[in-house]
DNA sequence: GTGCATGTTACGAG
DNA sequence: ACTCGTAACATGCA
């Protein structure tokens, strides 16, 4: 379940958990010791990128879905969660997901201006960070959670789709045009991954991803493993211009 | 039943 | 020390 516009959407249905005491909570999870939740007020939810963060008053905890992870509000779940957490009649409960205890301050942990979905999204400092970077291809600085915090495989595709850019070109070849082009689509697509997630419609907006043909000259995508991070990517040679 | 996936990290080998 | 390949993760889906 896992790009940024996701954690936005599981953050909107937590919601009603905000301001209610954990009454129960336990869970295989390693790094934290559920029994230290019980009592505590959930006073906040935030996300970063593709983290999730319940705030407590004196912690924070940080949950990461991973590639295979789910969730479950008020449903039951089949085996034992990694998280339950129990708000009087109410539970939460999380499958394949990593936790962490935070004891800082938020502030202090993260950037928000890295994070595509923030009102605090910085695209210059992200542009910055791509020519500081002039080797890496630009299919792996998509995935960089540094850089684009809260970007995935989808939306990699299809920013650089959209913005006409090769997945194997070099950060440091690309026009700062093209990379100021690339930085609009990613905040362009990721808000339309928001809109027509929730009512299960993403499907209908992908160009790219998932697709088998380009979808303005009708020529096969190419459909193969990229870069350092090797995951898939679909392009089109002709719509999509390297530099490199 | 099989295979694949919107992700990340840990580990061993070289 | 660094970088690469691989596995792993108590899932869900087509």
């Amino acid at each position: 379940m896992p790009e940024g516009p996701n954690l936005i959407m599981l953050k909107e249905k937590l919601q009603p958990f905000k301001g209610r005491q954990v009454t129960a909570a336990n869970g295989y999870a390693k790094n934290v010791d559920p029994s230290m939740l019980n009592g505590n007020t959930l006073s906040d939810i935030k996300t970063w990128g593709k983290h999730l963060l319940l705030v407590f008053e004196d912690f924070s905890l940080r949950i990461h879905m991973g590639l295979f992870g789910s969730y479950k509000i008020n449903r039951p779940v089949k085996k034992n969660a990694a998280l339950h957490l129990q708000f009087g009649d109410e539970e939460i409960n999380f499958s394949i997901v990593k936790v962490q205890v935070i004891n800082q301050p938020l502030d202090e942990v993260y950037d928000w201006s890295a994070d595509i979905m923030s009102q605090k999204w910085d695209a210059d400092k992200a542009i910055q960070k791509l020519k500081e970077k002039p080797g890496l291809m630009i299919c792996d600085a998509l995935l960089d959670q540094g850089i684009f915090a809260g970007s995935g495989n989808i939306i990699k595709v299809e920013s650089l789709f959209r913005a006409g850019i090769h997945p194997e070109s070099l950060c440091g070849n690309i026009p700062a045009d093209k990379l100021k082009e690339l930085s609009n689509e990613v905040i362009a697509f990721s808000r339309e991954f928001l809109k027509y997630g929730k009512t299960h419609h993403l499907g209908d907006r992908l160009q790219a991803y998932g697709r088998e043909e380009c979808p303005r000259n009708h020529v096969a995508f190419h459909k193969r493993d990229t870069g350092k991070t090797k995951r898939l990517t679909f392009y089109c040679d002709i719509c999509q211009v390297l530099y490199s």
